[in-house]
DNA sequence: TGTACATCAGTGAACGCGCGTTCACTGATGTAC
DNA sequence: TGTACATCAGTGAACGCGCGTTCACTGATGTAC
């Protein structure tokens, strides 16, 4: 029951047949069994993702699971921290393109927006998922968290750049925060469409409405 | 099959016996099983509501909603519908207690947050149930359209009493829409927490956040 | 006003399904000698 | 280098569960005469 990591943090020994595809003992379960939870995500949604079939997914049987997750919560969790790494990747990535506070800061949301719209199964497990608790898994609550504190980061600067009171700094932030994650919850909901703006993409529209944004 | 309303648009002929509350007839069992199912998502959550549980609730034979409901997501669109209806009635309430634009509008978005907040599970099923769709109930595209109008309608008056372009009141809605919807989300979610903030209630929370609100 | 009858809204049993989880097991692996 | 053994990560069968849905049924209701 106890999990890789566990047992040795020294350099991963991957046993020699692990390598062929065919082995018995799988290799790395674990991080399959993630990966195929992300599939079925991406074609069946939340609904579609159990234990019996992420094990069908990965090609083992429904038990082999418990040998690296608890329950089924356990695995959740650990899709969502692996989903909040992605979301603080894809907003790293944008922010650091540019240079100037402000447009570091609509660039980090429209990287939120864009991976939450082209991750929309994984974004509604992230945040809501049955039964998903952060003590679920040790990486969630500081996973989570680290995606936040990007988005805190890039507020503060512009604060700061501006000469606002910093005092303010927190509630702005938040509104930052709930906007793009208004706006890709609205996109993923299909409550908005972004034809009906002009725009073709998810993430030009978030363009759109964060070029808006004022302190 | 057919719902009632399809069979007499006339008074309602309630049967003598449905009154009593021992009837074999229930007399509304539709309603019945609208309000079972939202004690159920109070209680239990989205996981909690089935068709079968619904029946229990109501104190009513499994087979019996089907007299009502073609299937499992009819009620759920129904339910959602009813929702949608109360958010309308939760912001129009608040927006008439003010009178000019500005606090009309920040009024009917604190109506948003705290119907939301205050009835977390039905607001998860409005916006992303599982196997909801628009056509599964006739009442739940109007009735979705009719809330989103009220905050349009209210950002429109903004728009236009700061005079500024038309033309922009289209994002600006959507801006505002999205900011209250995240907050809503995200408090529903358990990611923010309202003391955090200095607040007691997501409704003062939600003061402070639309507070800085500028166009 | 009374009666025969069609309609309707319930019942209860049953179908098949996929799920989470547990169990005793066994084959593969790595290690101590 | 070879062998015995402990450990580990799989297997496959089984458990009980609640679900959505269908079916033939029956009791209650309303209506035409």
């Amino acid at each position: 029951m106890k999990r890789p990591e566990e047992r040795s943090r020294a350099p991963k020994k991957v046993p020699a047949r692990a390598r062929q595809g065919d082995a018995y003992h799988h290799g790395d379960l674990r991080q399959a069994l993630i990966e195929a939870a992300r599939a079925l995500l991406e074609q069946g949604g939340l609904e579609a993702l159990g234990l019996r079939a992420a094990a069908r997914q990965a090609g083992v049987s429904q038990a082999a699971p418990y040998h690296h997750f608890a329950d089924k919560a356990a695995l959740l969790a650990a899709v969502a921290a692996e989903g909040f790494r992605e979301l603080t990747r894809a907003m790293v990535l944008r922010r650091d393109l540019e240079t100037r506070p402000l447009p570091r800061l609509t660039a980090t949301g429209i990287g939120y927006v864009a991976f939450a719209t082209a991750n929309p199964a994984l974004f509604r497990l992230m945040f809501g998922g049955p039964g998903l608790n952060l003590s679920s898994d040790p990486a969630l609550g500081p996973a989570a968290a680290a995606a936040y504190e990007v988005l805190r980061e890039a507020t503060l600067k512009v604060v700061a750049a501006a000469g606002r009171d910093p005092a303010d700094a927190m509630l702005v932030s938040l509104s930052a925060w709930s906007l793009v994650h208004g706006l890709a919850k609205l996109i993923i909901e299909a409550e908005v469409d972004p034809l009906s703006y002009g725009t073709a993409t998810p993430e030009a529209l978030a363009r759109l409405v964060l070029g808006r944004m004022i302190l």
